[in-house]
DNA sequence: TATTAGCACTCTTTTCTTTCGAGTGCTAAT
DNA sequence: ATTAGCACTCGAAAGAAAAGAGTGCTAATA
């Protein structure tokens, strides 16, 4: 990853020091703060001649002609790729594991979601991990009354789904062991895209009388694992009226609706598992956002794996102006935590 | 119920008119307005005379001395009474069942909620049904792997409920077939109340030799079953923003706080369902709501019922100009549908 | 007696000006 | 290469003025 571009020492720091002033303040960074506050001991003319240069680099910007400058997105994609780099380290041992005691994940990650919030003071979400390439641990079925069975789906992951089947046919004991039977043999180990049209007709010609039964059942299977979307929690979102660049109606409404109907953020998680360099963070600031409504945002992702080509993503919603040291320093934490919480429960 | 508060047709016609006007504008409303608007043929200045007089009597507010008139509080709630009597007819019929197919429901009350929220341009909360005082229908323990095992709860009303439980011992086939009776025959058609220490007692010596597991088991079981809170789906958060007197900074936040966090909302929720009045249709109008948070808005709340105990609550949140004519039907034909989806099912 | 026209008065909202100050760019001095 | 100094720009804040909506009251009217 090339560095900084062609900047020397002197420029970097003060294109540092603006980015962090701002970061703090929200407000326009001057001259003479960044002379007052830093330890180069130069004048704010000095400054001012330096900041043109970085103006005209494309790191900064000036809002209008008498204020002070802002970061530009490139003065902080730069900002946040030397901060990679020296993270990289760390965030390398970041990637563990929480398999297993996947039945409370739900409350775990909700919390989760929480606890990042309250840290960081910006919009969270979590998505639960995705098991679409999961295989079938097993498939009970069990009889509730007369025509109505409950099939409970255990799938690598010890995720469990469930449905309820009403089926014509009037049920007995017989029937449903062996149908359990029937269905664990042939589908056990399979995974969801192996289980296909032949493998229904093959299986209903071996349920011979019951290939009634099978075909409702296997509908409902197929139905309850198949196009599941996946299971977003999220908190904070009323972080975004603490920034008053993102509080104002248009922008506010727009992040808020993106939190409530978590379609957008389903599309941020895929883009975010889609790619895998940096140990699973990724940030994207203002336009790179692959949200559209969040384009006055940054985005901050990190993804984590169970193994088993489990995997989510934790991700931080907030202003352009985000602490990526300490979001991405947080983010570290929270996992380590995670994984924590999953391996005391065995 | 005691209506018109003393007031004659042409005061009650003037201040239906300053609420339907308002409802619709959110500008107070003058004099002028009425006169011309309504079929009264009076002057603005006789429309004045008794808008002073609905004023003396708490119906209206002037919100500064050269304004015209807002519905005060008191007078909303009129306003609802007297609505409220017109619809009481047609509300009668709307409470319906909607029983079985309760593994879906989830989909179909976050569904539900969407609808609404489009349909009325407020914000809707729509509340599982609770089922503290259902009973046990079965219990199905399965073994997932030598010493997990995952159990299937069903209550009545087809909810499902599921957990994985960690065991010390060794599982084998015949054990599981034994605990699996041993806990249906003693447990089902209790209800969660009615399973208590000594219960758990007499359990663990018929078990025997496993009761460890039997204690494990049940451990989870309490767990999964007892303290759960309510499921609540919400939607149209949003369209706060589209009434100015909700989406400043100030009340959008605390709003939406609300509608995120879902502990207030239980509190409505709790709140609807424990009256039983106007048969299952609540208003709250400003300070009447039970969370201080929506002291600017109004609640209209719906119970419905699924029989055997089951309820939920159907909730619009929207500022106090609400269309409450509007929410009201809007919300029978709500019921409705979701009466027809839920028996289609069969 | 109930209604209405008329008018002065009150307040908010809007618009326009003015002032203030932060910050700049440039030039000349160090 | 750095810095002091200064004129200049432009937004934000404050103030002043004008516009407008609506009222309350009085006196006239039916």
């Amino acid at each position: 990853m090339e560095l900084n571009h062609g900047l020397d020492d002197r420029k970097l720091k003060i294109l540092q020091t603006i980015i962090k002033t701002y970061l703090e303040t929200g407000e326009p960074v001057g001259s003479r703060t960044i002379s007052k506050y830093t330890d180069l001991n130069l004048s704010s003319a000095t400054i001012r001649n330096e900041m043109a240069d970085l103006e005209d680099l494309g790191y900064i910007i000036q809002p209008h002609t008498s204020a002070g400058r802002i970061p530009s997105d490139k003065g902080y994609r730069l900002y946040v790729d030397m901060l990679m780099a020296e993270k990289e380290q760390e965030v390398i041992e970041m990637r563990e594991q929480m398999l297993e005691k996947a039945d409370k994940m739900d409350k775990i990650l909700k919390q989760a979601a929480k606890v990042l919030a309250v840290n960081t003071n910006y919009a969270t979400m979590v998505s639960a991990p995705s098991y679409n390439r999961n295989k079938l641990k097993f498939i009970q079925l069990s009889q509730v009354d007369e025509h109505q069975l409950i099939a409970v789906i255990v799938m690598e992951g010890n995720i469990i789904k469930n449905k309820i089947v009403t089926v014509e046919e009037t049920l007995n004991n017989e029937m449903m062991l062996k149908l359990n039977m029937l269905l664990n043999t042939s589908l056990t180990g399979l995974s969801v895209e192996e289980i296909n049209l032949g493998m229904i007709a093959r299986l209903k010609e071996q349920a011979g009388v019951h290939s009634e039964i099978i075909s409702d059942v296997f509908d409902a299977i197929a139905n309850t694992i198949q196009p599941e979307d996946m299971e977003i929690y999220t908190s904070g979102v009323t972080n975004v009226f603490k920034y008053p660049e993102l509080s104002d109606n248009q922008s506010a409404q727009e992040i808020i609706n993106a939190f409530e109907e978590k379609q957008l953020l389903q599309e941020i998680v895929t883009q975010a598992l889609s790619k895998e360099e940096n140990h699973g963070i990724q940030v994207y600031i203002g336009q790179e956002t692959p949200v559209q409504s969040m384009k006055d945002c940054s985005v901050v992702t990190a993804t984590y794996e169970l193994g088993e080509g489990m995997q989510g993503t934790i991700g931080i919603i907030g202003p352009k102006r985000m602490d990526y040291e300490h979001v991405m320093k947080t983010l570290k934490t929270l996992m380590t935590e995670l994984d924590e919480i999953f391996h005391k429960e065995e």
